[in-house]
DNA sequence: TATCTATTTTGATTCATTCAAAACTACAGT
DNA sequence: ACTGTAGTTTTGAATGAATCAAAATAGATA
């Protein structure tokens, strides 16, 4: 992949006004592969294309396309930060509480009743945020633990 | 404080099966006073009161309590764990995106829309947690920032 | 293709939290 | 009240996630 040829993930840093460096190339691509996946997660797969990338890079990797608005940061009770493309729609998540897998889930009733509370504590409301927890298939068929 | 002196805390600890000891009975003091407390800030309390109290001393007391059942840990993104005597009613929290301030939330409209997602992933659902972010009133007097 | 600046590498550090062994203490039972 | 023992705390060290900083490197513009 040398940096002229075109690719969907460097026309999308492009357009972000972002540098398309390989790690940001590979970042998203492992990311489309593995949605939810956390830092240490990308830097596994990132390190397959790009043997000499260090982790730090994938970091400030997902960072910046955290700050340029292409990933969105989750970040569960118990678990690393995860990382995901599907960014600018109000979608929520559900964990497993026993294995940490993460599936997306699309917001309850429109967003109206999740982002009213009835007290805010003086707070100035900007965002509702919501965390559904459960069993994933695989751990709910699980036999005893 | 005797071991043998009655209190609400020390009361509150047996009748939940646990030892009255006293860096416990001095954790839920500093609950009271300080909801949603991270361990450091517990830490920072209770050694007013017993000078030779260690944070790892803290971190037991406070995941004793949490396993039986008398605290809730709360981990909003960004933040350290918070605790809080609050528990057994299903409430949510509000967090200032600016200085991690925490406010206590009644759920929006019962418990019913907040808990029924449309699709679940497969998932099977045992709760919802709800976090909202804006700014508390501190915050969004400040000038400019 | 040269240049400039953003990004990555390299190496170290912080913070929150947990682990483990030894010392201690609450409390049930005598 | 005293004692034994299991549960707690202290002491000391280690882990994992994430961040910081300086030097080396590599995009992208002209």
């Amino acid at each position: 992949m040398s940096p002229t040829e075109v690719s969907p993930e460097r026309e999308l840093l492009r357009s972000a006004g972002l540098r398309a460096t390989d790690q940001r190339v590979e970042t998203i691509r492992a990311l489309e592969k593995h949605p939810h996946a956390d830092a240490q997660a990308v830097f596994d797969i990132v390190l397959h294309e790009l043997p000499d990338t260090s982790v730090q890079a994938i970091y400030g990797v997902l960072g910046a396309l955290t700050d340029a608005g292409l990933v969105r940061r989750i970040e569960p009770a118990g678990s690393p930060a995860r990382y995901e493309l599907r960014v600018g729609d109000n979608h929520h998540h559900i964990v497993c509480s026993k294995c940490g897998a993460i599936g997306d889930v699309d917001c309850a009733v429109g967003h109206a009743p999740c982002l009213t509370p009835v007290t805010t504590s003086g707070f100035t409301l900007t965002t509702a945020e919501v965390t559904y927890w459960g069993l994933c298939p695989n751990c709910a068929a699980a036999p005893l633990s």
